[in-house]
DNA sequence: TAGATTGTTAATCGATTAACAATC
DNA sequence: TAGATTGTTAATCGATTAACAATC
């Protein structure tokens, strides 16, 4: 039913996990309730901003209170699906990879990173307790763990070809590291993730500064 | 002169890096010339919009002809101001640390790392023929280098603390790659990086796939 | 010349911002 | 009650997209 309904901007999509990490450092604070310009001036945002983004994930506030803080953390975490965690798989263990294998906050935002794949078999074993495979068993033990994300950190020239292995092995999504264009099949998402983009704008914000107008 | 004129768009700005690496690609393929249409293809993009993006840098083609690749490449340079690299630091010689520090790509777009500090001793010392080192020598050698970026890529928890160690030493951009919110006065730029945003958008957009709208 | 490809001008779309009545 | 804070509705802003005449 409501087949149609209006999607939801990405902009707002894209903020729901600043909102949720404010909203629990809030919770763990002891506050019961929270303002939209008091999250506003925390996130740096407008307040009518946060009071839009909410709403959009069902959270009303009430005139004078406030957001109950529990009740909106749990609406943002449903809403974005953050409680039922998709397993996901890494490709290319270097510095990069690694970090984000490290990196414990995306759980709390729905991605569970299972394993990692390198074709380098020094950097197969074990790292931040997770397991490092030899790239060739990735077809067969994506498929056994029923993967459906895949994390791409592997250098540029070989974005292609892993991104290949990764459709074939039935992966839906793939977040893509490298700085190159990923051929896909439709019903297969891609996430680009380049940094050169936000270095891009900070140079720029950087010589406005400065007075050397861009 | 002309003080006001209109400031570029961000989104043209965060695409150049983009044009780049694809004019040097097809430079590298040996081709003089490339339309709008080739690019806007490779690159997943609109022909117009890569139009009105290369108008932006100055760069105009020729009706039948296309876009001069040599020119063009030289244009983007000169208007993002990547020839004049700026040197920057960066502290947290994490993975994610040294992922950044060993990535080459950079200097290429007016980024130039030319040292880390970490305030782990054991940390210190040399990654990627770049020195690490102690935290402690923070300011002193920023001033000394007369660095004016710095990467940030500590844990969360000490965000803020290294940020003002940043200020105090002069920096005028902060490329920040936790997911605090920084303090820093008017005249210092952050740029924020926040992994978080693009989990997002992947799973929402994957979820819309499966059918589960969002 | 004919036609591919450009730059320009106008229209559309979508997100943010402003204004304000509702309400706890 | 008075006033802070909300949700809604409308206005603005900015970016993308469409249409098309210009031109090599």
């Amino acid at each position: 039913m409501s087949e149609k309904k209006r999607l939801t901007k990405l902009p707002t999509i894209r903020r729901m996990p600043m909102y949720l990490r404010m909203l629990t450092k809030v919770q763990k604070d002891g506050m019961l309730h929270v303002s939209s310009n008091y999250l506003a001036e925390a996130l740096d945002l407008e307040a009518i901003v946060v009071r839009k983004d909410l709403a959009v994930a069902g959270i009303l506030g009430k005139p004078r209170v406030g957001f109950e803080v529990t009740a909106a953390i749990a609406a943002i975490e449903k809403f974005m699906n953050f409680n039922s965690p998709s397993d996901a798989v890494l490709v290319g263990a270097g510095h990069l990879g690694q970090a984000l294998l490290g990196y414990t906050g995306f759980v709390k935002l729905g991605l569970n990173i299972v394993a990692a794949f390198d074709s380098d078999p020094g950097k197969c074993g074990q790292v931040h307790d997770k397991p490092i495979y030899p790239l060739s068993e990735f077809s067969e033990r994506c498929k056994d763990m029923n993967i459906h994300i895949g994390i791409l950190c592997v250098p540029g020239r070989f974005a292609q070809e892993v991104t290949d292995l990764m459709v074939a092995a039935g992966l839906k999504g793939i977040w893509n590291f490298t700085p190159r264009k990923l051929n896909v099949p439709d019903e297969v998402v891609v996430q680009r993730e380049d940094l050169a983009e936000g270095l891009a704008e900070l140079s720029v914000k950087l010589s406005r500064m400065s007075g050397t107008e861009v």
